[in-house]
DNA sequence: CCATCATTTCGTCAGTTATCGAAATGACGA
DNA sequence: TCGTCATTTCGATAACTGACGAAATGATGG
């Protein structure tokens, strides 16, 4: 039990892996699509996405050459389950979660293909228009 | 918030220091007395009292020669509130949890000088009657 | 004042962890 | 079957952490 414990603690005890908690709260998301919020190296991503697995907080489901992650529903680890909703009550208007929030609305306005081939660059377009000039949806 | 959240898991990610929390859940002890139970140096036992207090889930009370540490009661960080609240919930039934609360039993029958000063020797005598084979206590 | 003693801080060491690039895996489509 | 491509694993590196003994701190009691 205490090991369990620490397994889910210290798997909570890393911003990277809050925010990707955070971020699945709001539905399920592929590797590439965490990655490209997180703005880590994919590598990076995949380890924390495991250890979050591991640890009973993430479940994993496969369509095509994706991986999807989400929250764990029916886990069977009641301490997972906690500490899931004690981070769900928390960090809601912090900054860099509401950030990733931001972020993650850019990145779900882009076909799940584009991403993984353009990275963060798939995002620019659809961006606050900070730029763009000449045409295209200016305020006419 | 999110460095609020860090600094508090990180806290709480060490079983040594989830074991102290627990201790804690009875009621305030001094260093020493956690020393005992956890049967590390007090160098290591000072340390994680400090960082727990950091994160603002415990509270600190000197009295003459000997420190106190309780469990936070009006701390202002909401986040350690919920962490604090979440592992009273857990871990009752844990092997190591009930063995410290049995050593903790004896530490509590020792006065704190004679305790500071002998260290675990001092349980000795209270504990399961082990030895002491000739006088003092047998079943007559 | 000074000695004592509980606690804390300092310095060090071994073990762990987050990150990355490179290579391996595994599923899809030609 | 073979190449492509998302994901994972491997290997290495830098930074962090828990543990300890030794020294510093700080309050008590003579």
């Amino acid at each position: 039990m205490l090991e369990t414990f620490e397994t889910v603690s210290k798997a909570v005890a890393d911003p990277s892996r809050v925010r990707i908690l955070k971020l699945l709260e709001g539905g399920e998301l592929c590797v590439c699509q965490v990655t490209a919020v997180l703005d880590l190296a994919p590598a990076t991503v995949s380890k924390h996405l495991a250890m979050l697995k591991i640890a009973g907080l993430l479940q994993q489901r496969r369509d095509g050459k994706w991986v999807y992650y989400r929250l764990a529903e029916r886990e069977l680890n009641p301490c997972a389950r906690k500490f899931l909703g004690l981070i769900g009550g928390c960090l809601n208007e912090d900054p860099t979660i509401e950030e990733d929030r931001r972020m993650l609305a850019l990145v779900n306005a882009v076909p799940v293909q584009v991403l993984c081939n353009e990275g963060r660059a798939a995002l620019a377009s659809n961006a606050p228009a900070s730029k763009a000039p000449s045409c295209c949806g200016g305020p006419s």
